[in-house]
DNA sequence: CATGAATGAGGCTTCATTCAT
DNA sequence: AATGAATGAAGCCTCATTCAT
């Protein structure tokens, strides 16, 4: 687990805010593919080819770094929420199926953060943007009973659609495009958000 | 996290078999919560009471006696798959929602996985435990276009409702009870698995 | 500073209170000699000729080891308490210049804790045990105006001869006997904590 | 002990000898207020607003830059030796007691150096300093037997009051100002230095 | 065989110091 | 010559694992 990722560059330019940049980028890849217990910041340093104290003089913190990354993750995951509310639950499929997120090793940021739930702080976290982000745009969308637990019920599926993709590596699912995927997406939805929540499918 | 579960008390008996098998249900708790690299192997045997090196002793190395507790967590996990083929669905929701687990610290046994999965080869079980159970056994019930797909699609949804559950900590679903979860869950279930996935749902 | 002091045996008996022991006399040496900041750990456990790891077992951090350490110095020198008060200053005055001390490396326990001054907390113990062991008990033995003045002022002039003595290393003094300063060090006692305080020597 | 430490402002004169200067007079406080070691020289370049590799251009290690510092130190500490040689201890005691000391905290040169008294070449120069001015000065007030002791011994009070004010802090005298302590200075000294050393008190 | 003392590699972090610009 | 980015050695500490008894 001490494996190369990325471009392990032998030298750097003497530039502060590049390095930093180049330290933040490889840490969120990092934390996002081994998770904050798994990654050691030396591993990062070198990712960089730099020396591994640098990242204490840059953040203070192998924790603060942690911080920083999934900071700008929570951000990108955060940005979803813009545009129109009725599309939310597409906008929310394609963010999860994305592939070209190399700023967190093509990992969705909260799948990432996942990977660190070991650590309670870490943990608490994660409770609350996922709940500030998804749940409660979702929420917005469910009206009658129970509409807040099918808003967390539809959240839950977009999360273990991302755990199988990434983590367990479903075979199909893994490699499924968003237009296979779509149809039966949009059936889910409406069951779990739309309507009262009291009607049957085929009523 | 070096907290106490369980009992930890001095272990008196000199029976290899039963401090073999406390060890055991002591690291599927500890491994269930903390996951592999969070948990410590000097841990498991405070839990039971006797000295860490008995682990070695007895199973190797921390990574076998990870390998034999997840082995057993696959196999309670396997035997949710006997029984009526059709009331496959309830029965898996009803064991991720089931509290009563005290063998593996109330969690279920590839939501507990989820929490090692920082380790590739771990991964690679998880990987093959999910497809093996969950997915194979779903997929009986699908048919027609894209049941591979559809059949993970709905694992997926039981694998996000799990860690929505006990690593998010969803606050509505963390809660939620069968009864209230079934409705929702049958008419999913409908959609995902049953027909032959052309059919719309209003059609 | 990484020198050898003692007997560094480069094997040990294996041996729990045996080996713990020896670390913390190792360490009251290099503490006394050092300095808190000054020491580190692995010094100390190659002195017992140990890894340094057994330390952390042993004590849990250096900080522990040095509270330990310092705690049977603070009871040692609390000890010259007792007796007839009036003896009091000449068995204080034995006491520092008493060189059989190869528990802290002949140095007063007073004196190997100033070493460590510069960290805050530590200091504040110095403080706390100086006033309660030596003022404290001066300050019986003086009365008239200005006692708690006269009582500091003879306390630091113990500790100053200590100081002279293992951190200057005064030429004459460093080599002085008992019963070359017991003279000097009545007249001044009678003066410093003797009378009302407001009689002149020689009026 | 990040904590600043006077101005520390953004430095913008490119005046090398003022800077040189300033860097000399943040190490003297530093190193009087945290020793040696526990003094970095990242803390004195902040005082100064200037980078710490500036430390290294002017003055070549740390250690050099010590040895400077503290050279002006010895050096304002023998003044003390000029002037009028019977009221050699009246200065002496003055100069202990005296607050009004910025270019070194507000503690005597020779406190400041026990501070730092870990390292074994920079207890050997305390040891020259203590020696050739203090002891030395007032070795020549002392006549009769054991004149070098009493020397010694008196001078051994004023580093314990130095001592006791600024590293014990004892409660009084840490307080107490040149006429409080100046009535029982004076009969020590007598007794000490003055006389030939033979007669008795009360004789 | 059981026990627990001891080990050593590796992790985070600090800090004096060097080196490219 | 000045600047500040980068380095590397060393420190404290944890933990899986081995070894003497």
């Amino acid at each position: 687990m001490t494996a190369s990722f990325g471009s392990r560059q032998p030298h750097h330019r003497r530039d502060r805010e590049t390095t930093r940049a180049a330290l933040l980028a490889a840490a969120r890849v990092r934390f996002a593919r081994e998770g904050y217990g798994g990654t050691n910041v030396r591993s990062i340093a070198q990712d960089v080819g730099v020396d591994a104290s640098l990242v204490f003089r840059y953040f203070g913190s192998k924790r603060k770094l942690f911080d920083e990354a999934s900071a700008e993750d929570a951000q990108a995951a955060g940005a979803v929420l813009a545009g129109p509310a009725e599309q939310l639950p597409t906008r929310l499929l394609e963010m999860i199926l994305h592939e070209e997120r190399p700023e967190s090793a093509g990992e969705h940021p909260f799948i990432a953060m996942l990977r660190s739930a070991d650590d309670e702080t870490i943990r608490d976290r994660l409770h609350d943007q996922v709940c500030d982000t998804y749940i409660a745009g979702l929420r917005t969308l469910a009206s009658g009973p129970d509409a807040d637990l099918r808003a967390e019920l539809f959240s839950a599926w977009l999360l273990g659609i991302g755990v199988a993709r990434s983590v367990v590596r479903s075979d199909v699912l893994a490699e499924a495009t968003l237009s296979q995927v779509a149809p039966y997406f949009e059936r889910v939805a409406d069951i779990l958000l739309g309507g009262d929540g009291t009607e049957t499918p085929n009523g």
